[in-house]
DNA sequence: TTTCCTATATGGTGATCACCATAGTATGTC
DNA sequence: GACATACTATGGTGATCACCATATAGGAAA
């Protein structure tokens, strides 16, 4: 039978922008209800297994955006290393602009809080980011890394991404997307003098 | 009249190590009063404003050992930007083996719950990192870097350590920080082919 | 039309949250 | 001994937490 409403959809996409905003712990599902206008007495019908359910889909959610973000940019920078390092930086820069830096990493929110996760949520968390990292590290092999060296290059990136956007958040600017981008690209030596 | 006990220190550094593990809204007072062995009747003595004090004097008290450890490192690797770097990176991952990847950082945990924080903990964060960037950016103006250069890959060493930090704890792998040494200090170009 | 399944409303459960009022004890100074 | 200060015990406050039992409404399939 077809489902005849909204209201889970709209529980998962709030979920995942308070998650990120606010954290796991300090959103309560009242305020995920309230806010996606979905009603209070289905939301165990939707998630038998409650919060943690809700979180998997949320993430899931985030992780497969996110991972299209990548492949896309990717697949536009195909053999330029420094262009697609340069892209990401940006890209991610211009989206936290646009959210006037309201919005964390939902994986980062997460994995700062692995004590209230459970074992499911925690290996999804860790998944998001090997996934990423190996679309991230597949572009380096793409432009004559080995493969060792595209994976460690891979998850500095990722590494830095993550760092990233929680100054940029406090900060409320992009800058030190800049200042990640000039530095991976070019190294440390050539910041002297 | 002097202090007797120690219950409000002790306090202090529960708090610290908790809101290290499990965040700022997941750590109830009831927990770092039992964990600390400090007792409950006394709490709003020794901290008048609540939890968000408390949490104030945790950061501090964070921040402050903090800038030591980078102080000591910048002193021993004085005009060498590279080995700075790696030093840094070094110790950082050091600290988490030992603690059996169980700490974020406090800074970076507060930094990702924005929301349930007070303008002034919040101000007190956002210090927190200007001053570990300052201190980074004053090392490599020691090495003849320009002060805009300095700045903006201080910044990125930042970044990257507090990106470093989430991926470590969740792979429970100091690896990430032998990655971003690599890659910090040789830039791209060179790990190419 | 009867029977399911999907979905929602209502009204709770006990637990825990941060916080506080009141009273009392311990230890110092004078 | 008088007295002030430093500290703690007790027992709450109301609010919010995740979660759930029960009843029922609405549409599709039989």
């Amino acid at each position: 039978m077809a489902r005849r409403t909204d209201a889970r959809a709209s529980a998962i996409s709030t979920a995942e922008r308070l998650f990120r905003i606010q954290g796991y712990t300090a959103t309560g599902l009242i305020q995920v209800l309230k806010e996606s206008g979905a009603p209070k007495g289905s939301f165990y019908f939707h998630f038998p297994r409650g919060k943690a359910q809700l979180a998997e889909e949320a993430i899931d959610c985030y992780v497969a955006k996110r991972m299209a973000v990548l492949r896309h940019i990717s697949s536009e920078t195909a053999g330029d290393a420094p262009k697609f390092v340069r892209q990401i930086f940006r890209t991610f820069a211009d989206e936290m602009v646009a959210a006037d830096f309201q919005y964390g990493c939902l994986m980062q929110n997460l994995a700062n809080e692995l004590p209230a996760l459970d074992a499911d949520l925690t290996k999804r968390v860790a998944r998001g980011f090997l996934d990423s990292t190996e679309i991230i590290a597949d572009h380096f092999r793409g432009c004559g890394f080995t493969s060792e060296r595209a994976s460690s290059a891979a998850a500095a990136l990722v590494a830095a991404l993550e760092g990233a956007r929680t100054i940029a958040r406090l900060e409320r600017s992009p800058a030190i997307f800049e200042a990640l981008a000039d530095v991976s690209v070019r190294g440390w030596a050539s910041l002297e003098r």
